[in-house]
DNA sequence: ATTAGCACTCCGTAGATCCGAGTGCTAAGA
DNA sequence: TCTTAGCACTCGGATCTACGGAGTGCTAAT
């Protein structure tokens, strides 16, 4: 798309002032907001060719012009500069980092801080496990048949779910059978895990050591729909949405939660953009996701010592102000990936 | 309040028909509807009285009435009887319930079902870990200076933490660490080892034994703010009110909302609503908190092996039905408790 | 005590009108 | 050829009016 500087000017301007004032503009406020010195029928002539390129529109016959979601692409793709982030607020957004170390709430805070921030809502995609690797379990008697099983992968991150067993189990054995596993598993990836289990089993259980059967009776069924533990996204400040104008229909902020509800769309967006790299822009329907039709996603990926783990990002109204929400969502993927890679949490 | 009763029956069909139709209720309809062959002008004076006494008001001068507070009050306590209920609906809640035995999801599971039943939000208080006792810890190093530990109650709960610790210990350390607290307080309140430790760490730290001083070190800071790991509140379906005729304005819907993500009024309240013991109902600003204003909370405690532990409940419209609703709630708790009580995740 | 009748009130809707904002077009000027 | 002034036109939103429907309260008769 190439536009001669005039119409590119007056379509910026056109924009800005859009969102700020959230009103379609008209020829004579474009008029005299721009600098050329140019009459409201010159600036007329010009917002009719942004028109026809599909970069503009009017909702009606004698209303001003909005952007479409074509002229959101183009201003943010060609015009748009992104303002520096203010001191103040970078430090405040430094504070929020500072003094935590646990990884998952590092994630909650990241979240927190840019839904604070842009008043919009603030969302992160956090890693899922398929990379991680097996470190260690824990297996605690609960009652006769009823086994707590703790696993700790080498990130940090634990989790632990109530398992039904075949038979009791005494607590040295239990204690036994974790021993064998952090043992011979440690340091695999869980998916190894898996298979390595599946094919322990597949042997005849007679030829087994009593441990190894013990320990795949319990931990069986805990990696058997362990596959499930993938991706996840955590969303904060979803309630600055009500505050939005150009969200507060009954109907379009359903769909929203409806969205945020089953989190399987925004799970989506968000892997995609991850994949991307960088900073990335969905305007409107874009995404895809016509839940999000009215809505904008601005995220960064964020990394551990370099690799890209996951995503941060900020869904707001499509008439936000990018020049500002950017760089919130940079900082804040930057500010995370450090917080997250000193000192690390791998092995050592 | 005494009533005859001829009002008794006019203040019922009245407040029946308001919570189907939604509309202010005129005497036409009201005379139309009841049994007694009752001109409307002769409801129309029972109306006025019923006015008088604060059970019924009108909008306006040429509408009907509709139910007060005080009228929906009087209509729960001595009017309502509440449905059986259905056959198949008892079946789908007892299924959700079934193959599953994790204490967590269990709760998971019966807010759900709560808000799937009834359309509207279900909510449970889950219980705080005042109360439960220590059953043992690990501690897992990460990097040089952070400890994950993990924390076993004997609920079967499980909370983990990294903490950052003075200086580097080994993995032995550690294990010796974690050793002594499980021999030491196994079996104690979570309150009484706090209580210990801070007794512990007044001694001289020379004359402590070097495992002690570990144990003591990395654990001091887990229990030092475990203060807050209190009470917690699990929603569910808050998406449904969308769709609640009475409650779709924005303004409602956002306080409401807010006071979800908040969560501190409905922790109060549903506390509240345990120490009373069997089912309560909360009626519009009843509460007393005002996010509430145009909702009504039915709640219910569930135990644990005949131990009151928390509460289930429903947040809906005030206009709902409260004869389906109810039941609803009741036989959740009912069932959790089942659930929770079979097979005990106590210690044996 | 109950009821029929009636005047009155109020809401909601549908038209009618008007104003402001903005456009598109045309013709004149640079 | 680009720019501009002028003008007719369109449309949305606010305001006003009229009116029918629903319901009430009161009174007088049963």
């Amino acid at each position: 798309m190439k536009l001669n500087d005039r119409a590119e000017t007056l379509l910026r301007s056109l924009i800005e002032i859009y969102i700020n004032e959230g009103q379609p503009v008209g020829s004579r406020t474009l008029a005299r907001q721009i600098k050329l010195n140019l009459s409201p029928a010159t600036v007329r002539n010009v917002m009719s060719d942004l028109e026809d390129l599909g970069l503009i529109h009017s909702p009606h016959t004698s209303a001003g012009r909005i952007p479409t979601q074509k002229g959101y692409r183009f201003f943010v793709d060609s015009l748009l500069q992104v303002k520096p982030l203010e001191q103040l607020t970078l430090e405040e957004m430094q504070d929020k980092f500072s003094n935590e170390s646990d990884p998952q709430l590092l994630l909650n805070k990241a979240s927190e801080l840019l839904s604070q921030v842009t008043h919009f809502a603030g969302v992160v995609l956090i890693p899922g496990q398929r990379s991680s690797l097996f470190r260690q379990i824990e297996f605690v008697k609960l009652a006769s048949q009823r086994v707590l099983t703790i696993l700790v992968t080498d990130d940090g991150r634990v989790q632990n779910r109530v398992i039904p067993t075949d038979r009791s189990y005494s607590a040295s054995e239990l204690v036994e059978a974790a021993n064998f596993f952090n043992q011979v598993y440690a340091g695999t990836s869980l998916a190894d895990v898996r298979r390595g289990l599946l094919k322990e089993m597949q042997k005849d259980s007679d030829e087994m050591h009593r441990i190894t059967a013990t320990a795949l009776a319990v931990a069986g069924k805990l990696f058997d729909d362990e596959d499930d533990g993938g991706d996840a996204v955590m969303l904060s400040g979803e309630e600055n949405l009500f505050n939005v104008p150009d969200l507060c229909q009954i109907e379009k902020l359903q769909k929203l939660f409806d969205a945020f509800k089953t989190k399987q769309d925004l799970l989506d967006l968000l892997d995609r953009s991850m994949r991307v790299g960088g900073i990335s822009i969905f305007i409107g329907g874009e995404s895809g996701y016509q839940s999000l039709d009215d809505c904008s996603v601005v995220t960064a990926p964020y990394d551990h010592d370099g690799e890209i783990i996951g995503t941060v990002g900020v869904i707001g109204p499509t008439r936000m102000s990018y020049d500002e929400v950017i760089p919130v969502v940079d900082v804040t993927a930057r500010l995370l990936s450090g917080a997250l890679s000193t000192p690390s949490d791998r092995l050592e």
